[in-house]
DNA sequence: ACTGTTTCTTGACTTTTATCAATTGCAATG
DNA sequence: CATTGCAATTGATAAAAGTCAAGAAACAGT
């Protein structure tokens, strides 16, 4: 792995505190690997091995039941993925794929394992960690049940834009149908839900998306911070 | 305290492991308490000044928002609630309220803080706690978005069924309209399910229901151990 | 620039779920 | 034992979301 690299890994809050001795005993038995874009990293029900970092590109985290499918979570770097399996030993409960050219660090779930029980400081960051990863799942859970297709949309296309500084112009680092299933409607809903939104001065012509007038979308999205913010660390 | 339900929290796996001095130090300055059926404990977006324990009764967790509402969780005597919210320093994410006649244990939060810092035993605790609650909302979030309503009710009585000792006996232990609301449906669309499920074996009469055929019932729900099994500590 | 492929959109229709209103049925109360 | 109160059900209707099929728009490769 290269040291720029590590660096990178090791300035994740996961890592940061952890001792110059633990983090020394992980680097040499953990591999940086190159993935195209498609690719099936892990698949629920497997065993977890490895506890996996989105270095570079994206990955998506999905689930499958029913013959259906469903997106959970899209991950941009730097953030670690499948931590509660690792800890637990136990059985992926979703499964993962790279969404464009990535670089993923995976680190064997025994050595993380033994690192929690031997520095202490890495066992704090991982409470912390599981804890920011347990609200994020509360919050998907309220947006799911307390929210209609295009209230999710609403406030999902609010939070984008102010990530990108509120400039009123969003482009989608992914495809329609893939925020679709992160949503959880089907594409042909999305589009309708995106008709539903033009009277609240969203325009949508493929990958971009211009919010003209945030404070109308604000009135129809109600947005709460209790399910739109971003768990901080 | 009494001594006897200090035992039974001293048990608990999250609790288990601490060192004595730890334990004797959260003790003295927790409180036990009595409420009656219905009682708020905690609303979402308050500081989280204390981690809540069930110890005896049953609490219900839910969350508001765009005029709705909805159960997230229905909680059994010995659990923890909202852990992640004390680790974080943060804001609870959701309301609590009992569901019948309760005793809650109240342990200041900063105290659990310092727990963790001090005693490398609970942090190990807490970070399997943790783990164990955030691959539940994650099945929650899987049995919400890929199933319908009636999936998810034939889905939670094959459970319930499986917890009763498969008697084909299932004796609710709280009212109809709150297993709507934990399913994510209207208690009318709750009945509306029951009546599709007779075709399957399952006879409805006010707060008790049979499960006559549990194989015809299984073909329907497709049950899945990566959305229905429980956590295990 | 053309061709084939894929994503996205649109329309018609069905299914699922919610809403509103009314009724039933149980259980507690006096 | 009637009465009251509430949970649960039922029916009618509306809204939301899914399905299927077709067309339009973007994209990749030649």
């Amino acid at each position: 792995m290269r040291d720029q690299d590590l660096e990178r890994v090791r300035a994740l809050p996961l890592f940061a505190s952890m001792a110059e001795g633990t983090f020394d005993r992980l680097a040499p038995t953990s591999y940086l690997q190159r993935f195209p874009s498609g690719v099936h990293l892990i698949s629920e029900g497997d065993e977890a091995d490895f506890l996996h970092v989105v270095v570079e590109g994206s990955v998506e985290l999905f689930a499958s039941g029913n013959s259906r499918e469903t997106t959970v979570a899209i991950l941009q770097p730097v953030t670690a993925f499948i931590l509660a399996a690792v800890l637990k030993d136990s059985v992926y409960l979703m499964s993962a794929r790279t969404l464009e050219n990535s670089r993923i660090l995976m680190i064997p779930a025994e050595l993380i394992r033994q690192a929690m029980e031997e520095d202490g400081a890495f066992c704090q960051a991982m409470v912390r960690e599981l804890a920011r990863g347990f609200r994020t799942m509360v919050k998907i859970v309220k947006n799911q049940k307390l929210r209609t297709a295009t209230e999710r949309l609403a406030n999902c296309l609010l939070v984008m834009n102010e990530q990108n500084g509120s400039t009123g112009r969003i482009d989608l680092p992914f495809e329609k149908r893939l925020l679709a299933s992160y949503l959880g409607v089907t594409p042909e809903n999305l589009s309708r839900a995106f008709k539903t939104l033009e009277a609240y001065g969203v325009r949508n012509s493929r990958s971009t998306i211009y919010v003209d007038e945030p404070n109308g979308l604000h009135e129809l999205a109600q947005p709460n911070a209790l399910i739109d913010a971003s768990e901080e660390w």
